[in-house]
Formats: C-alpha cells, sequence, structure tokens
DNA sequence: GTACAAAACGAACGATCGTGCTTAACAAAG
DNA sequence: CTTTGTTAAGCACGATCGTTCGTTTTGTAC
C-alpha cells in the first residue's frame, strides 16, 4: 500500500505521532475556541484523549508551541472551510462576495464551537505579547488583506467603481462579518447573518458599475452568484 | 462633616470596606480588560493592591461574586465615559452620531487597557455558561438596543428616513465600532478610528433626510455636531 | 477606656497548572 | 530473534488556583 518513497521517508513509527498529534489538535483547537487559547489546559486535554498529560505534552514541549500548533490547525481549517470554497468563484466581485458568504456560513455552521476562532484569539491575545499574539495577527491581517485585494480586483476588472477606496470597503465588510460572529454567538440568534449579508450586498451595490448591478439583485443575488451550501 | 442619616445607617466601620471594594474594583476592571475575566486571579489581584489573598476575598466571597462585581463596575465606567456623554446631545440624529463617536474615542483612549470591555468579555464569556454570560449578554444588548432606539426616535423626529430599518442601522453601526476596537487592539493602528467613523458617516448620510444632510457634511461633521474631546 | 463588629490577615486545604525525568510499550531494521 | 529509535506513560516537582478557618487589627459607639 505504502509508496516506495514513503517507506524511505518514514523511519522506525514516526508516523503514528504524526497521527496522535493531529488527533489532539483537532481536539485542541475546539476546546481553545470555547475556553480560549489560554484555558485551554494540557491536563483537561489529556483526559478528552485518554491521554497522559506527559504523553501528550511531549508532543509540542512548551504549552506556547502546543498554542502555535493549535493556531496553525486553525488557519488550515480556516482555510479549508472558508478561502478554498471561494477561491473557486471566478476573480473580482463574485469571489468578493463568496469571501463574506463562505465566512458569514462557516460561522452559522459552527465549524469551531466557540465561534470564529480568529476573533476569539485575537481579542485574547492582542495584549499578551508573544509569538502566539504575532502569528494570530498575520493571519487575521491576510485575511483583512485578501478581501482588499479582491476588491480592488474588481476595480481593475472593471466591476467596481475605481473610486471606491478598498481599504475602506474590506475594513466595512470585515466589520459586517465579525459583528454577525459576535452577535450570533452572544445571542444565539442566527437573524444576523441575514443582517450582514444586507450590509454587504448594500456595500457592493453602492460601489458596483451599473452593468454589475444586476449581480447584486438583492432577491436574486444568491441565485445569480450561488454561493456554496453547508454541508449538514 | 457626615450627615445625620449617614450616621445612623453607617454602622461600625463599614465605609472602610465599601472603599477597598472600589479600589479593588478599580484595580480588578483593569486587569480582566487585559487578561480576561477568567483569567483575572484573586492572588494576583491581591498581589497588585498589596493585600491578603484572604482579604480580598473575603468581600466577594466566590470568584463568580468578583466577576459579576467587575462588570457591574466595567458597566458603570461605561456609562460615565460613552453614554452620559452622547446623553447631553439633543436626541434624534445627533445624539445616535454622538454615542458612536464617544464609544469609538472611548476606545481611543484606552479606558479599559484591554480594549473595549463588554467586546472582550462578551466573546470570553459567550460559550460560558452562567450568570456572568447572562449579565454581558444584557449590557450588551442594552447597549444595541439604545442605538436602535436612538435611530427610531431620529425617524420620529424626521431626521431620518422611515424606510430606513433601524435594526439593520444600529447592527451596522455596532459592527464598525466593534470592528474599529478589534483593529486598534491587534494592529495597534489608530487609523481605524478614522475608517469607521467614515463607515458611521456614510450610514446615517444614507438614511438622512434631505434636510439634515448638511448636518452630516464629511469635513464638516466635526464642527457642527462636535464630539467631546477624550482628556489628554 | 472598654466593648464589639467589620475588615484584614496568615496559614493551610485539595486541586490543578506547566514541566521535567525515568521507564515501559511498540514498530521497523538487522 | 535482537537491536534501535520513537511514542506514550508514570511519577513527582514547585507554583498557583479558589476557598476555608481561626486569629488579629482596626475603627467606631458607648
Amino acid at each position: 500500500m505504502k509508496a516506495i518513497s514513503e517507506i524511505r521517508t518514514l523511519r522506525h513509527n514516526e508516523a503514528r505521532g504524526a497521527r496522535t498529534r493531529e488527533e489532539i489538535l483537532q481536539a485542541a483547537v475546539h476546546i481553545a475556541s470555547e475556553e480560549g487559547l489560554e484555558g485551554l489546559t494540557i491536563g483537561r486535554l489529556a483526559d478528552e484523549l485518554h491521554m497522559s498529560k506527559s504523553g501528550l505534552f511531549a508532543h509540542f514541549g512548551s504549552k506556547e508551541e502546543l498554542q502555535l500548533a493549535v493556531v496553525s490547525k486553525a488557519r488550515d481549517i480556516f482555510v479549508r472551510e472558508v478561502v478554498e470554497p471561494a477561491y473557486k468563484r471566478d476573480r473580482g466581485l463574485a469571489r468578493l462576495l463568496a469571501m463574506i458568504d463562505e465566512w458569514l456560513a462557516y460561522v452559522g455552521r459552527n465549524v469551531f464551537r466557540g465561534g470564529c476562532f480568529f476573533m476569539s484569539s485575537a481579542i485574547e491575545f492582542d495584549s499578551r505579547p508573544g509569538q502566539v499574539r504575532d502569528l494570530i495577527a498575520e493571519l487575521s491581517r491576510s485575511w483583512l488583506d485578501a478581501i482588499e485585494q479582491e476588491a480592488r480586483f474588481a476595480q481593475a476588472l472593471g466591476q467596481l467603481d475605481a473610486r471606491v477606496d478598498a481599504a475602506q470597503l474590506a475594513f466595512e465588510l470585515h466589520a459586517l462579518g465579525h459583528e454577525a460572529n459576535w452577535c450570533y454567538n452572544l445571542f444565539q440568534d442566527k437573524r444576523v447573518f441575514e443582517r450582514a449579508r444586507t450590509g454587504v450586498l448594500d456595500r457592493l451595490r453602492q460601489g458596483a458599475t451599473p452593468g454589475l448591478l444586476s449581480l447584486l439583485a438583492s432577491k436574486g443575488a444568491r441565485k445569480k452568484i450561488p454561493t456554496r451550501k453547508a454541508k449538514a
């Protein structure tokens, strides 16, 4: 079953370690999204996985390394659940809208038990200097930048008025996503996703060039630029 | 100096207790805004105030009671720093704008070391059932409601188009405030306040009735509806 | 000055934190 | 089979967590 190259590169049973490491991170990411990265405790994590503290600890060497690994794992999940689906769409306005739509959908289907991982952990670590904070800030920044870049691309394609401030637009779209996440998790009210989407379409409609306005028709937007449905 | 009624109601030295309780909460609120309400530790708090753990603990009886007291204290600060200044303005559009402006100013002058107390603590406790969560949710809701009510009042005054969805507007204004707080604390970039304010004026301008548009002129808004300046 | 209640303290509890160090179980290579 | 290197467990450490208890200090009222 194994490729020859795999046999050569895998020595002894280091594959087993990689597998349990993945299992640990899988559980850790969900605990961290509920209890926070600092509230994520090695003992609690070990219990949940029926492992010993020391055995689990050995995979990371320190709590900070564990936290960094958890943040990286969360990024992978975010990429898989939000970025990749959105990046299947054509560049420009369609992809820009899909990015926010997929983001909202990912919040709504509770990919992380405690809401969008990066919003929570950013707030938890924003006044806690260190590598963890730096990594979170970098990833958050790159998501915000990606939104802005896609807006610029839409401008280059002539789908969005060139006079629109792309950074300002990205800020506002990002704000709507964040607010939806915040309200949803605090009030358990799914209607906030409609609110956020209304705001998003409003912002885009404001800046869209005349020819593209039809893509953003208030009722039809979901049909004409269909969004990927969450798997139940 | 003391009123007679005060002498009768104060027995022994329970006034001293109230004073130290205030000092405790004053320090606690700032620690909590940085480290979180769960990261706020009784031992750490006692050290900071040069008190014994047990002496401090006796004021509250449990950590949860301490947390509830801290949240109440934070509400008092929020009311003093944001609500009261805004409520000095005339009702309607002026007060609505002032509410957001004062909110942004309070974030910008770091009233709490770790950013807006309620945004952080809401995220920390949103998946942690209990009285603390309930109190935070109630207070957060009432701020959001206050924004919405003021928008409705502006509509009743004819300052805001009656066709505007007040709840939607409140959601979007609230989103801009939250986003500014989030970005400012994560990236330490003061420009986000300009961004947020631009968005706010945009939203209001969209819904303002023709006669009121002059109040929201892009450059002059600060002059015509002056905002309270932060004390350096 | 004496009485007395509130406030603050010091020491200790069991639990849990992150982290080492020393083994046992295990899988692949010879 | 034995050898060898990796993975996980066992046990213990010092520190700190929230909490309890009995004692001492403090301030006011008589």
